[in-house]
DNA sequence: TTTAATATGTTATAATGTAACTTCTTTCAC
DNA sequence: GTGAAAGAAGTTACATTATAACATATTAAA
């Protein structure tokens, strides 16, 4: 279930922000790229490596590089997330307009929220340096229970 | 290189932890249990599931459910964690002692510290209200580059 | 001391991910 | 436009990580 008003606008959303984003900077969006980030944003849940692969179907002759190597692709350029703790792929909700993000993991409906937050950066940075440490890279993956689902919906 | 001053401190004390903890609970610290816990202490780093098989080698006549199980267990109780973002294993350095516990990860000396913070535990349910999300469990793994490799050790 | 529970052995396979090389497509200098 | 170079995708093979399912052994408890 979509909790958006129109979940195709999200895709849409998503591939516009991408196509923005590749020509900015040079990039080839191609067939493939596009259709795998169609893929990840089926739905506000966290997709699989080789769910896409099964999706991808006859198309592309996919096999395992396939997906992996435009989901890095994907990453790369801040489209998708990987969520560490599910081995699976989340599309980015605002491609670079952030740095350190979170993630809220409801294990009742699947959806996966993306947030960002300075308190986080902040309270971060103040963990690093009360203990000397310089980070470079966040993964900060949360389960539990969304509203809507506690809501008993 | 461990930075503690002398390791097989650091074995022997997270053994008689686990000991005790599994005393307390009535459950088997059994042979192979320990031994898993003696290997994933053997440095400070991260242990991988599969390391930790080659290293029991011939006893344990070990194969991969041998290893998993016996992690299982110690991460049910607390005496392990997984690091999602490296699919391996640490032992946890309190155990019992926390429930909100983060990784400091360097990646040039491999070492994880394992941290409690109060504030983390703060931020994060000030995160989850701000969302009306109910947290359960919490993956937060900061990679990045520890105090004395910063100082070029 | 039998029974029940728990732990381990064993086989097989599932799930996730990558290396290395080939072929195709696009770009860019000429 | 053409050919060379770069980049993307195809392909094969395999590495790594993890679990299911059932058999056997060990321990704890009645």
């Amino acid at each position: 279930m979509h909790r958006c008003h129109e979940h195709a606008h999200c895709i849409e959303d998503a591939i516009a922000a991408a196509d923005r984003i590749c020509t900015e900077r040079g990039l080839r969006f191609t067939g493939l790229r596009r259709r795998v980030l169609e893929l990840v944003w089926e739905n506000h849940g966290s997709a699989k490596a080789y769910d896409l692969l099964d999706k991808l179907g006859g198309d592309y002759s996919a096999k395992p590089p396939t997906v992996y190597r435009a989901l890095e692709f994907l990453q790369e350029n801040g489209l998708v997330h990987k969520i560490s703790s599910l081995n699976a792929y989340v599309g980015c909700s605002h491609p670079l307009e952030h740095s350190n993000c979170y993630f809220l993991i409801c294990k009742k409906c699947n959806e996966v929220q993306e947030c960002c937050a300075g308190t986080v950066a902040e309270t971060l940075q103040d963990l690093a340096n009360s203990n000397n440490f310089k980070p470079e890279q966040m993964t900060l993956e949360i389960e539990g229970v969304c509203s809507a689902c506690q809501a008993g919906n």
